[in-house]
DNA sequence: TTGTAGGCGTTATCAC
DNA sequence: GTGATAACGCCTACAA
């Protein structure tokens, strides 16, 4: 009663001060938190009980320490703007919050280098599995990951050597696919618009400048490229500027996102150009707008969420399963053929 | 050279390795990490050349322990998904990131229960600070919020009592003032159209209704709304909802976001209602694509990068500077009126 | 089923 | 400027 019981005021109750109001000893409230199977019924009301009247709330730092479990899973996104990642992060969380995991986020922007010092920080907070997006870390960061020892999933693209587990699809073969299917529909004179220019956005585009190149419909001229960010403000501004050095012969374009090719749509309009009729237009990642603007957007689904999930998933089989099941998962992708685009079988 | 220099390759290094490798003492390596100042150049390029040849990495768990000091600011949003939570959050980690923070965030779904829950493992935590949406918490979280005696920011929306500091703007005022713009453009028939109706979508519904009200223009009967989340395939489904029990008598909604404005003014073209020639649209939070889209759509801008932006500044000048200076910010919003409203002056 | 001892990696405090 | 020592709060042994 005396000068031992002010505890609660002052500052954040420990298990110690559970320990002493419930009467017990402190591995005792521990193990009602953490094993409750291995309590009688009896202790564990009144642990419970002197729990909540004391507020208690467990230290993780103190208990990442003494069991090096932290529960937290590290993920490194390059954008927290370009909302294709909301949809991978919304797959992650949901896995991770259902199996007790906490989710460390950090913003790359797109850099190496300040992926390398975020990989750092992450790592400072003893993560048990970390997700990272795509493959062009940096050899110090490569280091960093492998020593760490803990599963590490890249995701968004797939890759040829994974450091060690791997979901996504191929960028380069997507891009492929889109030349393929706009030569399909009747288009001829195929035009790439790109923004960012990330390494999958590069994959892109190669892939479809392939597909041009193996047919004879290749010019280097209608290939417009920006390293600012994509916007539907920029879409408008390149596609613009496509037509200008095209003198208008292109009649179809491959934006290399959505935005993009919203904005191009929305200028084409603005100009008078009539999409698919003048122009056709294709897209990247298919976010909701693209299915019901009018006309409705070409584009290339991918599905976002369940990349996510199946990262945590990956993660989790490793950590809790024995199981190293899958290593390596194509999450797949597929064209979405809509009004901007020329339907089969029309005759451009 | 015998049995203690294999440490690199089994597990992480720690601090005692490191010193133990420059032949200092562990305090000293510490130092040169925390407080560089305050060790000799000498004993620094000793150290440095030791934590980069072990590649060690602090352990933030034992720091945390050690010095009550976490580095981590805590953030609850109610939506990953809702993009309109991207530019806060952009904000909240550029401000974090240019100042050493960490952000731990959790997604409550909208759920003050959920919430509780996530508001306590990110306690848990330790955060030296937190950030969390609007002002329906429970009272256990509030209690919570409390004794963990750390600074709190509640975002998003102004509230009457906040626990503690405090940005967003007036959400009833920005429906109130809406429903007075689309008046002054000529628009005599008001109806609103809402989804997932959290309470600050509530909030303005009831400025909307409220102004109305006053102007004896409030038909409830044109009030539609679902809990569904927002959508643009659900914007389409509530217009003609609403033009049905209406029966085409509307010539204005009032869009709770603008995934529903956009929603409803593609299915206004479908259906060949013609905007704002027949109907006037006008959403909320201003998405790029509203500025863009033909025709444009009017819509309530908010500053939200700025509002996170804020959020992290307010906590830092607490937990920083000395200075308590802002603990509530109106950061605001405008009324954007664009194509898919009348121009004032035009007579509907 | 419950408790005791020791240590996890770091930093605060106090000496030198 | 540098170092020894004792916490920080919890958990993994092991013991009873």
């Amino acid at each position: 009663m005396a000068g031992r019981t002010r505890k609660s005021s002052s500052k954040r109750a420990t298990l110690a001060d559970v320990a002493q109001v419930a009467n017990v000893s402190a591995i005792t409230v521990s193990r009602v938190l953490n094993h409750p199977d291995k309590v009688s019924d009896d202790l564990k009301r009144r642990v419970q009980e002197a729990i909540d009247s004391l507020g208690y709330i467990p230290n993780q730092s103190a208990s990442s320490l003494a069991s090096a479990r932290s529960r937290v899973i590290g993920v490194a996104i390059p954008s927290l703007s370009n909302i294709v990642f909301n949809d991978v992060l919304r797959g992650i969380y949901d896995v991770a919050d259902a199996n007790g995991y906490k989710v460390l986020l950090v913003d790359t922007h797109y850099s190496p280098l300040e992926e390398e010092k975020m990989v750092r920080t992450l790592l400072s907070q003893s993560p048990e599995a970390m997700i990272i997006t795509g493959g062009d870390q940096t050899r110090a960061c490569h280091r960093m990951l492998e020593s760490a020892a803990i599963p590490v999933v890249q995701m968004m693209e797939i890759l040829d050597k994974p450091l060690d587990m791997n979901v996504g699809f191929s960028h380069y073969q997507a891009g492929y696919d889109v030349a393929v299917r706009l030569l399909q529909t009747g288009c001829k004179s195929l035009g790439f618009v790109g923004a960012r220019m990330d390494t999958r956005t590069q994959q892109r585009m190669h892939g479809f400048v392939k597909a041009l190149e193996e047919r004879n419909a290749y010019k280097p001229e209608w290939i417009v490229t920006t390293p600012e960010p994509s916007s539907i403000a920029l879409g408008g501004e390149l596609l613009r500027s496509l037509i200008s050095t095209s003198s208008g012969a292109i009649d179809a374009i491959f934006c290399c996102n959505d935005d993009l090719a919203l904005g191009a749509l929305f200028e084409s309009q603005r100009m008078n150009i009539k999409v698919p009729g003048d122009l056709s237009l294709c897209g990247f990642n298919d976010f909701e707008t693209s299915a019901f603007v009018n006309p409705s957007l070409s584009s290339v689904h991918v599905p976002r969420y369940e990349m996510g999930v199946t990262a945590a998933q990956m993660i989790l089989d490793r950590l809790e399963g024995g199981n190293d099941s899958r290593n390596k998962v194509d999450i797949g992708y597929e064209i979405m053929m809509r009004q901007s685009t020329p339907s089969l079988g029309s005759s451009n």
